[in-house]
DNA sequence: TATGAATGAGAGTTCATTCAT
DNA sequence: CATGAATGAACTCTCATTCAT
């Protein structure tokens, strides 16, 4: 062929059409392959991690060719970019749930609740954060779904009662998830009785934090 | 990709010594150039992370051959752990620093000492969680190695006055030490506003906890 | 690895530095090595034509390793232009050797040296007109390669006595260059006696036509 | 690339029938198809060069699905072929039309007549030298195919008046068939003046050419 | 027949590591 | 010790072709 790509990289310049886009399946056996292949990706990424993660692996683990995998995937970012994006919308479903109780509680109780709103996510997607920190999403992109995110629980920190201070939903939505990081960090510890007392710990100064800041404004 | 493989010509497994320690320098000029090979390998290591750097690259960076790099780190592991060490000692330095005034502060006052150590030395050693973080370390050296920085931190929580209830700072050090990432991850936010806001969140929220908990014991 | 090429394309943006410029081999044994790959290349280059050919095999012909060749030629692209121009300045060179003799010459008598030179030239170096061909180089580089071939020619078309009408040694130039094309594919045919006839036929319509375009300046 | 393997699920030897001939259609729909399939064929070889066209590109492009393509045409090469056919066919009748007026004419107007009509047919039909150039087919069809052209034309040029000496009309045909493929690669200049210019200065150089031939036979 | 998913050999490319000089 | 060439397994990605529905 006149170009090829990479395999790598080296493409000219003709309006070659590289997809950017993963394909959507048409059938429904098509569906079911897209399915098993974004669940072995989670898989395989929350082994090895992104880099580490071959598309190889990851076609046999779903039990499919290599080229079905790109049938639908036509590239390894587009892939995990898929992935991430399922999983940003079902953590988004799940924190939105929260929603309706949020303004019968205080935020230090809402923090609970959201903490193990994402805990129980962790769990299920331990994908998640390896996907969010890949180093090779442009900026642009990384804020954008950061935003998103933080947005979302901000908007349920606004409404808990009695409320909190102006301006520091947004912040303390940026600490939440930190130390939600934190946790996916703390789990993979070996000690069984340090792991469970430090997530504790993170939970309890949060939930401390919040008590305080909301009893200063109240004064 | 996933560690890549031993590489080279018929390597088979006789008696080849395969080294499983950087060479040591024996002369003058030597010592300058692992130097300079060190301090190329913290930045590449620090802007591409440790599977995107190359060794092709960090030579260059150091301004010497690719033999030469091999000629004292035989591995891209035991570059990145030479790395690593070196720099804990270092951390360890700083920190042991604040041995001396650790018993005329409060766990508060000293929590911030520490952050101040960490964010100095996190700004100078921008490499360090990219090490720290590595994938393919195996468990047992991951474990010690983060088990002694949580012991010098331990230690120092312990000398408060008032003092911290019992087993308290060994966890609290876990907690300290996940905050930090979460503030070198905070520090490549591109919002100049919200990042310092973040940033002192936190510190403001374990100060207000560790004063919590200083006061619960009291009573 | 954070980013790969390609294998194939899907690179992200990250400063990868991917190299422009074929590596200039800096030992002997390099520019051995070097020369051997071209050699090789040229021949695969030839027998298949651009796409067909494969690294592998040329590699292969080289009697080099994979990795040896693109060392020094990181990309397939990269291997053809370095070829390309390689056989450029040699054809130069050769063209330039009848500049002497112009002025002594009708346009006529001086197109049968050239026809002479590039007929020559062809047979030695048979990938020539499949690396002019390449479809996947931007027309920019194509119009200045061409431009400065012509431009060589038209040159010397210039000096012949009598002059050829103004404006048109540049044409004509253009037209010699087509007509070798015709000539390396006419040489392919497989008919022994038609191919020199035809060969020869081209020749002399050229002359004829070279001819009578000086006579009627004369008149 | 090297004309791809068979790929495809186990193929074996087996008496599976390979088809060596493009499917006829039994209904009109089928007609339809195919000749959208041709057309689309055409447009994608013209554009990118028989290797870098795709048949999924031109399947795409035909608005039909990558099993209808195979449907007609199982293998790439057979979809080359039956355009070639077809496209052979096309320009075969229009020089035909020339028959007529063939005696009428000398060598030179003829030439000029064939010149127009082969011009035309390129510009209509993009494809045909990417398709007679293919490098992937064997030399005896491409010589028996080649043939066929140059006997039409030369049967053309053995009828002028005054007659061409024998055996040149069989040459020259060569030559005009050579000289056209140097006008499509013209054609492709970018410079409007030159592109021009150059290209009637091959018709003119044959005009030229063809009228000392006959003068000289008169003698 | 039409559709779209499935297949897998093979291509370009990378990079840790080794070796000759 | 330094240098730079050599090596090759492994990786991402492509595309002709086949097959199930």
């Amino acid at each position: 062929m006149a170009s090829r790509a990479t395999g790598g990289t080296a493409d000219a310049q003709q309006g070659a059409k590289r997809p950017s886009q993963a394909r959507t399946p048409q059938l429904e056996r098509g569906r079911a392959r897209v399915a098993s292949l974004l669940a072995a990706g989670a898989r395989v990424f929350a082994e090895k991690g992104y880099d580490a993660a071959t598309m190889t692996q990851i076609a046999a683990e779903a039990g499919a060719s290599i080229g079905s995998l790109y049938q639908f995937f036509p590239t390894k970012v587009l892939l995990a970019e898929a992935l991430h994006g399922e999983q940003r919308v079902r953590l988004a479903g799940m924190l939105d749930k929260l929603g309706g109780d949020a303004r019968k509680l205080s935020a230090a109780d809402l923090a609970d609740r959201v903490f193990a709103v994402m805990a129980e996510f962790l769990m299920l997607h331990p994908a998640y954060t390896t996907l969010v920190e890949r180093r090779d999403v442009d900026p642009q992109r990384k804020r954008e779904s950061r935003a998103q995110m933080e947005n979302r629980i901000a908007d349920l920190l606004a409404q808990t009662t009695p409320p909190l201070p102006r301006g520091r939903p947004q912040v303390i939505a940026v600490v939440i998830i930190e130390l939600m990081k934190a946790i996916v960090t703390i789990s993979t510890y070996e000690e069984d009785a340090m792991r469970a007392a430090a997530i504790n710990e993170l939970r309890v100064m949060l939930k401390t934090y919040l008590r305080a800041v909301c009893n200063a404004i109240r004064v």
